[in-house]
DNA sequence: GTTTGAATGAAACGAACGTATGAATCAAGC
DNA sequence: GCTTGATTCATACGTTCGTTTCATTCAAAC
């Protein structure tokens, strides 16, 4: 296969090594010693470590936010009022579906996810489009109007507590060894006990005011 | 007041940083700046940085560990087979309740655990004792015994999934702006709208198999 | 008063970092 | 063949990092 171009080893590598190290713990050096090419390559192809980290971010993001979207649309086509469950599915699953373009399995998209999500440099986070505001507050509005009585605060903190449990797999810490956790299995049974553990949890009465 | 001693104000700081901006976007000037200390005082107590946050989450870990263990003890004094609800209460209440030696609201200990779970940095996770495996591994019996029917893996998910959804207050980003959002009300809040969330997604059944 | 050991202070070390510079390379257009 | 613009290259700059060194301070012991 022809190999792909430097500008494209860079992403790749990047994606990488931010989802294992973080912003912080990944050299610019590291990102091009991993894709063959040289230093100055991520200030001429992406101006800054920062703005390489924002490029990163959005070729992950960018589809499964449409996903995200295009579900949404789906599920709203049929009823105005579909079961929590579904609403869930079409949120969450795009964060398990969606994989990196190099991939070696979708445990590293969730990885960058997370770090995107929750790296403490605010350049890992600084990234973020009209888009993904849009489609949250569609899912927003949704859930709103299955769950009545849950305030918008608590409603926003279950809506958190989706991205919180999709990321769960980089929590490896105090995470039991389990034998024969071979990735693609192990990842589509994640996939299976997030949206049940979710659903169950979105369904969750409102705690009394 | 009596000013204490140079180690803990050490340690304060370190917490506050630590908390803010995670293991590796701290420096240690910033930490003895902040404490009052000199650059070589942190050598001079600690040995070195990682041995710094070893100690910082030592200090805040234990009195978590403490609770979580107690409250184990009074659930299973009373009956073998408590509530999934007071079982969650048992296991993620002492992560809202537990506060800072310092402290300016728990909002900061909750950030300083995620930053000990998941930051990129091993020397944030490499500290751990056989304190803390014990104590998960007594709820994870307790929740098998009252959950059955759920596989070890799943279990192990969804026990993942407490933290994760514990410290959802760091994922800060995509958080709508909320209006009021005082630091004890906010707090206290969140540890209602967690407990009442995690007890239903616990008691979800488990998937088919 | 002198000694002693813990604690603090000022300064410097080498390494690694992100970024910038300017020459070298290369394919396409004329 | 020459030019041009895009890309790659080796290299260096200035900064910040964790750590170390060694002199100094200081309270208690003798």
């Amino acid at each position: 296969m022809a190999t792909p171009d430097t500008r494209t080893q860079i992403l790749d590598a990047a994606e990488h090594l931010f989802a294992e190290h973080g912003y912080r713990g990944t050299s610019v050096r590291a990102i091009t010693k991993l894709a063959g090419a040289n230093l100055a390559a991520v200030g001429y192809h992406f101006g800054s470590k920062a703005e390489l980290m924002a490029a990163v971010a959005r070729r992950v993001v960018e589809p499964i936010t449409a996903a995200q979207c295009a579900g949404l649309d789906k599920l709203l086509a049929r009823t105005p009022d579909p079961p929590v469950g579904e609403l869930v599915e079409a949120f969450a699953g795009p964060l398990f579906d969606e994989m990196p373009a190099g991939d070696e399995g979708g445990a590293r998209t969730s990885r960058l996810i997370v770090t995107i999500l929750s790296d403490p440099a605010e350049e890992a986070r600084s990234w973020t489009g009209p888009a993904e505001d849009s489609v949250r507050e569609r899912y927003f509005a949704a859930f709103a109007r299955v769950l009545p009585g849950l305030s918008p605060e608590e409603l926003w903190f279950r809506m958190r507590g989706i991205f919180a449990v999709t990321a769960v797999d980089r929590l490896q810490v105090h995470q039991q060894p389990s034998p024969g956790c071979a990735s693609p299995i192990a990842g589509e049974a994640s996939r299976r006990w997030a949206i049940t553990f979710l659903t169950a949890a979105m369904s969750a009465p409102p705690i009394r005011p």
